[in-house]
DNA sequence: TTCTCAATTAAACGTTCGTTTGAATTCTTA
DNA sequence: TAAGAATTCAAACGAACGTTTAATTGAGAA
């Protein structure tokens, strides 16, 4: 008997499909998950609003499937720059730090968009307290953690466990926050402060949080 | 004529209201504020659910009171601080970052309460792209961004305007995010790594921002 | 062509939200 | 105590949300 059973959800990419999860990034990134609504994704995508809850099953899994469609590649390329790190280098922590930022600047330079909302998103997951996003990174981040404590720790073995796991986790907020914020910098600084580019951003952070990295040898 | 007006909304301090806002604040640092419903805090608050929208006239006005009792205060003792600090000093720039995060620390620990629910606000504030908090946090924060830029190019005179604005902003990413998070660093770290108090994550955050704050004039 | 099933559509459902209302109650003060 | 203002209360309102349903469409296989 040649059975035709419908597809999983998760296997079949319409077109219908894919211009969601594009939309949704967009929108979410922007105004958060919570504030966008399935109505809104829908008439922006140029579909129904029953689409979503069709493809996906719920909002829920929605979101989770636009975040893990951002932060997966990046986590595994995070892992893929610090393998090739060597870190008995004199410049190991600024390649720590590229290998841990690197990865999202690449994917917000990559669109052919303007706005950085790749950024935005990435922050906001990393960011929320949503229980919903907060146990995707969970179930995420430990093995990237784990790693870059690792090669901190070989690089400044000076470094207590301890303080590793915090400084991966100050790394985190300044890179999240910053790409998050750095549009609103021009205006609390009232004017004095004009962020070129994100690269500049970029160099900035890495040198910063590179010292960070390192601090405590010659206290 | 003796004109006995009803008092304006933000003038009276009735036991109800007072109770409103430390319910509010508590059920906003862990919930957010969209998550945390009018009829939540009126149950915990022991009030009607009309008591906010008569004693605050919104739900939005109720943010925005929560929110300045907390900012403004730990804004004020920042900038008293930072007056007191030598930037001739040798360890100006940890004295500058202490500026910027033991008010924090001073007001989380203040609570008699176990969990910091102050640092979970102020790091919601920091990190909301809400309209209705950053409208806040850009009407209050200019001054204290211009005040720590000034000590910052005075501790370390090699620093340009547009680096020392970038490196506040790392700052408080890195403040913001890892008081926010730290509990979920011991699940993420699968148990390797347990902070044992505010205390210790508050020095480990002075070592790690001060060098990345004075960071550069080696290179 | 006819059948089949994935995809789309319009409409409605039940819930939750912030807000409003008007009466009841408590407090103040003359 | 009596009058009036301030506060509390139960109840309801309209809007917006995620979700579901049943009918319809459209393309590929038999």
């Amino acid at each position: 008997m040649a059975i035709t059973q419908r597809a999983s959800i998760h296997e079949s990419a319409t077109a219908t499909k894919m211009r969601l999860l594009d939309v949704s990034g967009r929108l979410f990134a922007e105004n958060g998950f919570d504030s966008v609504s399935l109505r809104l994704i829908t008439e922006h995508a140029d579909a129904n609003l029953a689409a979503v809850n069709y493809h996906f099953g719920s909002k829920e899994e929605l979101i989770v499937a636009v975040v893990e469609k951002l932060v997966g590649p990046v986590n595994q390329r995070r892992l893929a720059l610090l393998r090739q790190i060597n870190v008995d280098g004199s410049e190991a922590c600024q390649s720590i730090v590229g290998a841990f930022i690197d990865p999202v600047i690449e994917v917000a330079s990559r669109g052919d968009e303007e706005d950085q909302i790749y950024c935005k998103l990435m922050s906001r997951c990393i960011a929320s307290r949503d229980e919903r996003v907060t146990s995707l990174v969970v179930r995420q981040f430990p093995e990237v953690l784990a790693k870059f404590v690792d090669s901190l720790r070989l690089a400044c073995p000076w470094i207590s466990s301890d303080a590793a796991h915090m400084r991966i986790l100050f790394m985190a907020g300044a890179m999240a926050h910053s790409l998050f914020h750095h549009d609103k910098l021009v205006i609390i600084s009232e004017g004095r402060c004009n962020i070129s580019s994100l690269d500049s951003l970029r160099d900035e952070l890495v040198q910063f949080l590179s010292a960070g990295m390192s601090a405590g040898i010659s206290k």
